[in-house]
DNA sequence: CTTGCTACTGAGTACCTACTAGGTATTAAC
DNA sequence: GTTAATACCTAGTAGGTACTCAGTAGCAAG
């Protein structure tokens, strides 16, 4: 008697919409459990398909947590400059009227509206401090990144600018923590803003 | 033929001093790879014993980890009042002469010597935000606790000292990640005497 | 020297880990 | 309708996971 397969509902996806839903998936469990908690069979069963299955997409589990860190830069710069009605490529261009206050505005508004991003990422710098972290040199190169546009539209001369723009920052990514830690009692935006209040309206 | 087991250097020490060599390993291993990513098998190899024999000690991976913290937590304090030179009862109290300013510059000066150890707190916050983390319940009240008693030190009305503290937190926190990021380049101490500057001289 | 305590081990359980090899079933192009 | 591409599966590998059980080896007090 030949083993009867059950007919699993089976969903074949074109490869583009089951990667856009695997990068989603695992977003959420790395905000979670982290990389190092994340498991390739969590990722499969919440993508309704098998291990194998979900490798054949991703390659390897190296490869799905860069795919998930490029996909976040894709969509970041768009989103930001959206919240900023600016075109992207004048996001960053000095002189185009934009202030650093502003920007960091518009940052801390699009992060209230995706703790579970503003999660991952909170995770993943923390994990990604450790050299062998397959995150380590994107991280790296990702605050250099933003601390120097940030610094960019800053004023004074450059040291000044870099450190402002390191503490600016900081600050954010500490709040952030604060409010992911109780987002009840914790306004994400009104609490930047007395911050931003501190921080730019100094001596 | 009797298996001649191999009379490998066996140190047999007191309960006390092998948990202390315990959390010592752990704490290392966790700023490594997090607590999701820490093995019972690296600690126990750490430590020179067999994994059963490291859970005669701790008894569980939860457990082992509640050690680490609850062990940091006692000597905490006890750093933190050397550095100031006061007792360690007279740490918050109220009118003891130490200002805001000077806590932190001295939490900020201890903490630029253990590197590991703050990697293991910056870690261990973040990875601890999702509550199944079994030290989700430890950081929120260490966070409140900290916030408070940095806040019982602040000057202003009640609502004014709890935001202050919560900056003073958050900057302090973000330093000290991009600290760890890039050690080479990043004087901790100064970055935030720099900031310390901007945050308390503010309008 | 014996007794009792305990630090520690060896062997084993039940299960999860990422990943591979090789094949099947579905879709799209012609 | 046939062919080619590919989304996905079953089965398996080699190793790691926390943890348990039952016992052994070493120390200290009597």
């Amino acid at each position: 008697m030949k083993t009867q397969p059950i007919r699993r509902e089976r969903a074949r996806l074109p490869a583009a919409e089951r990667r856009r839903q695997i990068i989603e998936v695992t977003t959420g469990l790395i905000a979670e459990r982290g990389f190092w908690g994340l498991s390739m069979q969590d990722v499969a069963d919440g993508c309704g398909l098998t291990v194998p299955g979900l490798l054949h997409h991703v390659g390897s589990k190296d490869n799905l947590l860069i795919a998930v860190l490029e996909h976040r830069d894709e969509t970041d710069a768009a989103t930001l400059a959206a919240e900023l009605e600016v075109r992207v490529d004048q996001l960053w261009a000095e002189g185009a009227g934009i202030t650093l206050r502003q920007v960091c505005a518009a940052l801390v508004r699009r992060n209230a509206g995706q703790p579970e991003i503003v999660r991952l990422f909170a995770v993943l710098e923390a994990e990604s401090l450790a050299p062998g972290h397959p995150a380590h040199r994107y991280f790296r190169e990702r605050q250099r990144n933003t601390r120097e546009m940030l610094a960019s539209l800053a004023p004074g001369d450059d040291a000044a600018r870099f450190e402002l723009a390191g503490q600016v920052i900081a600050m954010m990514d500490g709040l952030q923590i604060q409010w992911l830690r109780d987002p009840a009692s914790t306004d994400l935006v009104a609490a930047w803003e007395r911050a931003a209040t501190r921080l730019f309206d100094a001596l």
